[in-house]
DNA sequence: TCCGATTCGATGCATATACATCTATCTGCT
DNA sequence: AGCAGATAGATGTATATGCATCGAATCGGA
């Protein structure tokens, strides 16, 4: 199971990073910018819990994004905490790769079949709830 | 879906991952491993194929394989080639590690239910066909 | 108040992954 | 035979990933 998952990812990042690298941007990358997008402001483990990523990867990830100032980092009020969202910068180019994504997301649903895709995400996401506890 | 699938792969990589640590085999390496044991000595670019991995993905990896010795690697007529197979202590270990596999396998079978995992198992492997063209 | 235990995120290290490019080899055409 | 183009893998570089560990901050009980 794992190793198809595993399979069916690497196929998958490859159509989806083609799609967004006119844009400099990596499929990982891009949905940490559609999540602070969709989420606001939340603390950097709470995104990690969200995208069922060890909090370590996280950091280097958000580095690399924040290089090109995408992201506004706060202490809360809990001073260990970092809080995240989306610089101006990071809306704007969040919204510059969308509609590559879109379009990359829309073709291979269009191949697939809506039925077909349906189904999956349900049960995708029913095996990361199961695993991630 | 490329989030999802990558992170449920996340997810499942920590699960196998931690059941192989043990032996020092990643989930990765084991699915090598498990792909020679089944189809006896094929070309690198074969292997690259079956897995949907880059070869040059592969490369890698391979060589972490070899410095435990577990693999034999042979040039085929076409000089260019390189044929892979299990030497027998990758066999070895190959047999040590399976029940490890196994036994997370068997767990996370329980947990979902053979028909939810049935049914994924054929999803997935539609959209990874499909994906690879 | 104080101290041990816990939690948050960062760092060191190792593997996983793939694109661009390189070298060696092969293939087909002349 | 000889050369142009194609193909198999390897290498340079960058990102993705997570475990072990660390320092800082917090929390909870004596």
């Amino acid at each position: 199971m794992c190793a198809s998952f595993r399979r069916a990812s690497r196929a998958l990042t490859q159509r989806y990073d083609e799609a967004l690298r006119p844009l400099g941007l990596t499929g990982t990358q891009f949905t940490i910018l559609q999540v602070l997008s969709l989420a606001g402001e939340i603390p950097h483990g709470k995104l990690g819990e969200i995208l069922a990523m060890d909090s370590t990867t996280l950091t280097r990830t958000l580095k690399i994004i924040s290089r090109h100032g995408w992201i506004s980092i706060r202490r809360g009020k809990d001073r260990r905490e970092r809080w995240l969202r989306l610089s101006p910068s990071g809306e704007a180019e969040f919204r510059r790769a969308h509609p590559h994504w879109k379009k990359a997301q829309e073709q291979l649903r269009a191949q697939l079949g809506p039925k077909l895709w349906n189904n999956l995400m349900g049960l995708i996401n029913q095996v990361t709830a199961a695993v991630a506890e």
